[in-house]
RNA sequence: CGGGGCGUAGCUCAGCCUGGUAGAGCACACGGUUCGGGACCGUGUGGUCGGAGGUUCAAAUCCUCUCGCCCCGACCA
């Protein structure tokens, strides 16, 4: 391809409104443009970068077994009432009507398109396992698009859904799955790591997250050496160290202390020359059934994903000061779980494991020391309702777990009967009777995953393309394309690259050297390839990696086998 | 939805406080000199100052409303 007659418009300065180097970037290279927030134009040489992916994608899936339709993105409101989602999805949901006021949604995920068109034509056990995978526009009226494609209202995505006899026969899905997701990105050349996952409100039994690695991951994942990762929300330890020993004598019964205007942990330990570990924090939540309280140890914080499944909850929001006082009959920073009744109270194990502990007294300005836990009160619930920690034991191998930044590229759950048993997706088994389908369900984010590659891979002056993604794979540069010499040789490598099906992206303007490697630097395609006059005159050209930026010269004669030779290396 | 900020040329922004002929750099067009890491000189094109209403002799500037965008928070297949 010609630039001259291609349609690229590179920019010399950011974007106002790009906050993170992707966007940055993405919109620099000319290879996005943002229409309105969160919704984004794909120019040629973007849209070349999804497509790349996208065929990477349908490669694997088909190779898994997957069987690729198209949905369509605007869905009739009746599903969504089936599923019972037109209730809950809320805002997300981007609700239109048509002309005749009929209520229909612009699809963000398709569960309910699918499985109405898997029950109205699969009956038997003997048609099951199906799966079916589409790569398709979603639109989600995200409360707060931000980071360019990384978290766009409208974008592409590939979501497969499968449909199952037994659990069995979905976990072997499943796999397939999550080894087609790894082969996917491994080929793409990205760094990432696969997570146990929540499965938020989508729901389900099983759940894995592929994150893509990088320091501005909007997501934090927890890993160990050993193999193991789990995203934060999810990301459980072995039993933590205790807390230092108490110093001096422990009253023998809880004993109430006054505590001046010290609400935070912190605050009052240090007035009471304890260390935090040996005080219980005691949070008061509020979710859409009833008030309850979540204890985690002083130094620990709740993770409320984990309450709110512990819970059963399906929101869940910190108690408003009053709503605090009501509860506990203290002011805010000053609960604790003894003597508080007519409250759900969820204590961390590592409470539980404390000798004995400080907590607030549930009464303005006093909290109690000398507190042990399943004597001085008793948890209706012990459940794992802490935050992980970097350098917590690993809960498989006891190691130090670390916690990295990851941009979640794919997500896969097992989703069960959900979908199925509310819509009737029903088969007959051997026996003859009626079972729900079971099912799971693969997103792959395309377009964030482009947006991941280019996070995870740029320096100061642009993308470095990962090969496989690359719009083209060559940029072949005309430094003096008014010289005779110069535009024969350039136009003669040019054809003959293109006939050795390169993906050769030629610079043939009129602008001056500056101008041209830094568009070659910025657009970042993997292989440059130079002709000057200099060169020409000696019956050369000069070739480097993006990468590295490294220049070597070739005699023109051997440019082509040599970025071969280069591409290949790639 | 809460808090903060911004809408002026294709892009990045100044001008607004203190009302008085709409600016700069880049980009674009033409001429000339340049030509291996974002050239220079000259001459130009281009803006209902987001929109509506109000105050005023006079509004980009002050006031009200409204729309859009960005950031922080809450939220998140």
């Amino acid at each position: 391809m010609r630039w001259s007659r291609y349609f690229l418009y590179t920019l010399r300065d950011n974007p106002s409104d790009a906050e993170v180097v992707s966007h940055q970037l993405l919109a620099r290279a000319g290879m996005i443009d943002k229409l309105a927030a969160g919704i984004y134009t794909y120019l040629p040489l973007g849209w070349r970068s999804l497509e790349k992916l996208a065929r990477i994608v349908r490669e694997e899936m088909n190779a898994a077994g997957s069987v690729e339709l198209a949905m369509p993105c605007v869905q009739p409101a009746e599903l969504w009432q089936e599923s019972g989602r037109w209730q809950f999805y809320g805002k997300e949901l981007l609700r239109i009507k048509d002309r005749h006021d009929r209520e229909f949604c612009f699809g963000p995920t398709h569960e309910e398109v699918i499985t109405d068109a898997v029950r109205r034509r699969v009956t038997s056990y003997r048609q099951l396992p199906a799966n079916l995978y589409q790569i398709q526009t979603k639109f989600r009226d995200e409360i707060r698009p931000r980071f360019g494609l990384m978290r766009g209202r409208e974008f592409v995505m590939k979501d497969a859904y499968s449909f199952h006899t037994s659990a069995a026969s979905l976990d072997e899905t499943y796999r397939a799955m999550e080894r087609a997701y790894r082969r996917v990105f491994d080929r793409c050349k990205l760094s990432y790591t696969a997570v146990e996952a929540d499965t938020g409100n989508i729901g389900g039994s099983e759940s894995h997250e592929f994150m893509v690695l990088a320091a501005t991951g909007e997501d934090a994942v927890v890993a160990c050496e050993c193999g193991y990762g789990a995203n934060a929300e999810k990301a459980t330890t072995a039993p933590i160290a205790p807390p230092p020993p108490w110093p001096g004598a422990a009253p023998a019964v809880p004993e109430q202390v006054h505590t001046p205007g010290a609400t935070s942990v912190p605050d009052v330990a240090a007035f009471l020359h304890l260390d935090p570990s040996h005080f219980i924090k005691t949070m008061i939540v509020e979710t859409d059934a009833e008030f309850a309280v979540a204890l985690v140890r002083g130094d620990d914080e709740v993770n409320e994903i984990k309450l709110k499944n512990v819970l059963g909850a399906t929101h869940l929001q910190l108690a408003a000061e009053a709503k605090v006082e009501q509860v506990t009959g203290g002011g805010m920073g000053f609960s604790g779980p003894v003597g508080l009744v007519g409250v759900r109270v969820v204590a961390d194990p590592e409470v539980m494991r404390m000798a004995v502990a400080a907590a607030g007294a549930n009464r303005a300005d006093y909290h109690v020391v000398g507190v042990v836990p399943g004597r001085d009160f008793t948890p209706a619930i012990v459940a794992d309702i802490r935050v992980a920690r970097a350098g917590d034991p690993c809960p498989r191998c006891g190691g130090p777990l670390v916690v990295k930044r990851g941009i979640e590229v794919g997500h896969i759950f097992k989703l069960g009967t959900k979908y199925s048993a509310k819509m009737a997706c029903n088969f007959l088994d051997e026996a003859g009777a009626v079972q729900p389908m079971i099912m799971g369900c693969y997103g792959l984010g395309v377009g964030r995953t482009v947006a991941a590659a280019v996070e995870q891979n740029h320096d100061d002056a642009g993308i470095v393309w990962p090969r496989p993604l690359a719009p083209f794979e060559v940029e072949l540069i005309a430094l003096n394309p008014d010289v005779p010499a110069v535009r024969e040789a350039a136009e003669r490598l040019y054809a003959d690259l293109e006939a050795a099906g390169c993906e050769v992206f030629y610079d043939d303007r009129d602008e001056r050297p500056g101008v041209k490697f830094n568009d070659a630097d910025l657009i970042g395609f993997p292989v440059r390839v130079v002709v000057g006059k200099k060169g020409v005159e000696q019956g050369q050209a000069e070739l480097s990696l993006r990468r590295d930026r490294v220049k070597t010269p070739v005699a023109l004669a051997d440019a082509v086998a040599k970025v071969r030779e280069l591409l290949a290396g790639l």
